[in-house]
DNA sequence: ATTACATATCAGTACTTGCTGATATGTTTT
DNA sequence: AAAACATATCAGCAAGTACTGATATGTAAT
């Protein structure tokens, strides 16, 4: 029980790695094999600070490496199975987890809008 | 590429759903089969409303479904495979994301211990 | 109908998290 | 060595997000 908590405290944290758009965005970019960070930048229409952050980030966890090469920094899924986890999430988008789109729960600015009608 | 960044909003939002302790705790105790809310509540040691609210947020994504039975709420996983992407962090966790657990990027309260000091 | 029980909802607070712009580091070329 | 290019870091702002306690709804027993 203590155990579980803890380990539901770290998928946690793996699982924030991947719940945001950017960095989901850099992750499938990076699906196609490894890019420079100014390719990134151009696949993904982020800004150069976004992405170094966002990458730090991804390295941090362990779930992209990086390989220098003179100027450049080539960047790379860490493993297929991260490649693997994001087709499961796509496959329950399509055929569970429908109600995501319109799910409101933790959602931005409701609260807003309706106090200021 | 705007379709792409489409599927990644919608995906880091399905991935927001697992990227909670409470919450993670909820679907690993759901993985053995049914339960009512208040079994729940015991099982996990969370508190009466934050299961409730969790719940609410999980089923409104058709993470999960409900019956009613009584005065009973059973809940349980809406599919396999949401069992299947637990796993699968799980293997991450041993084999390849193992700097998660150090990662302090976008972690609580550092900046605070920091200046404190 | 009233009480007891099971679950849901809501507002408020504290905290987390991502983006941006400015700047720093590091690497080649001239 | 200086300039140009590629990437990294950092502070500060603007959100988003989760927990709590109080209360509401709903169901079954007395």
């Amino acid at each position: 029980m203590t155990t579980c908590a803890q380990t539901a405290d770290l998928k946690a944290k793996l699982f924030r790695g991947f719940s945001d758009p950017s960095r989901l965005s850099i992750l499938s970019a990076l699906r196609n094999g490894p890019l420079t960070v100014s390719e990134i930048v151009h696949q993904t229409g982020l800004n150069q600070s976004n992405v170094s952050n966002h990458l730090s980030c991804l390295r941090c966890c362990d779930l992209v490496v990086r390989e220098q090469q003179g100027r450049f920094m080539y960047y790379e899924l860490a493993d297929v199975r991260i490649a693997t986890l994001l087709d499961l999430a796509d496959e329950l988008l399509a055929d569970v987890a429908q109600g995501v789109r319109q799910c409101s729960h933790y959602e931005p600015s409701t609260k807003l809008l309706i106090s200021v009608q």
